[in-house]
DNA sequence: CATCCTATGAGACGAGTTGACTCATAGGCG
DNA sequence: CGCCTATGAGTCAACTCGTCTCATAGGATG
């Protein structure tokens, strides 16, 4: 592996993960190659493989140029900051990159391990921030969960994501609103 | 294509799906192509190129074998049905073969047309019977509906879907009884 | 500006895969 | 038994994959 300052360097990084990305979400997790990524990227074949010896590692670092800001930053009152959090969640859905990283996530981490750890550090920050984010609605008097924490998550979240992954329909706020109902019972100050 | 009856013909036919199947849950989708089906199958590569010209088709009726029989024949009060149904569901999301399938359609489906087609139809399944039991339901005074019935699906199938695919833990209990609650009041007669 | 370093592009290369085709064989039908 | 046809084995050209080589040029250093 090259110097990581060399900016020749970096640039046929950008160029390649550039297209990666583009190659992903046009056609989908098998058709990020090396030489189809080369191509596209107006890169030499043999600088992907220097890059990334591997295709895994590349589909893995292309899809983390997607953003998913998601559940950031806990602001008061929670239900709110759920509200918004959640509504902005399902916006992202309904875009093709976001539900294609989302499903290749789900799907190639069954038999990719780097793949499985990026879905695992994933699944563990939502979760995490998530249930932070209530306990201390919960301290706060906001919020009396009727659900173990650990379950908020896919409570939360779950609604959304299939209806964008397997029913392909915009999440509407009642979606959204019964979800963050379901939790517990809100203070309404 | 040839014969439909030809005890050949079926042998053939079934020893290929069954290892294609095989294949999707070791090694995932990109790995059910002709040369290996084949080998693992114990018949000819060109006879599988006689059966399925195109892979695609082949994964397509390949996962179509693994049964996923939820929802079927209601019964009362829906409000028991709906936690056994889920019960069941969340226990086969557990199963390996299930996740395979439920994560290969969501994402297959987005770049292929006929996996998407698959998808349409499994969705619109789900949607359908458990629609019309909540309908039923409602009708009968057993359940007043606090969201739109379309919602329901993905309300109750969403978080066990997201526990599933994205937390890769089992499903427990309460998160089926908040999803049921989230639906709307039950009588409890 | 001159010099060195090194990432790069182009291409060659063998190995393996893909999809199409041929043909002798044998399984299953009347 | 005798016909029909799905099959297995094999051939073949086209393509892909991963590796390697080498001349070039971009960029740091003096």
């Amino acid at each position: 592996m090259p110097a990581e300052t060399d900016p020749r360097f970096l640039r046929s990084r950008e160029a390649i993960l550039h297209a990666a990305r583009e190659l992903l979400l046009e056609k989908g997790p098998a058709a990020v190659t090396h030489a189809p990524v080369a191509e596209r990227a107006g890169v030499g074949r043999a600088t992907v493989y220097r890059h990334w010896p591997r295709p895994e590692l590349l589909l893995v670092e292309a899809m983390a140029t997607v953003p998913m800001p998601f559940f950031a930053e806990p602001t008061v009152p929670t239900r709110d900051w759920l509200r918004r959090e959640l509504t902005a969640m399902a916006h992202q859905l309904d875009l093709d990159d976001v539900r294609a990283v989302a499903t290749t996530l789900a799907n190639t981490a069954l038999w990719d391990e780097h793949m499985e750890a990026r879905r695992a550090q994933f699944a563990g920050v939502l979760s995490e921030r998530v249930t932070a984010a209530l306990d201390d609605a919960q301290h706060r008097g906001e919020l009396t969960l009727a659900i173990p924490g650990r379950n908020a998550a896919a409570a939360l979240i779950g609604p959304l994501y299939y209806r964008s992954t397997i029913e392909h329909s915009p999440a509407d706020p009642g979606l959204i609103e019964s979800a963050i109902a379901a939790l517990g019972s809100w203070t309404t100050d």
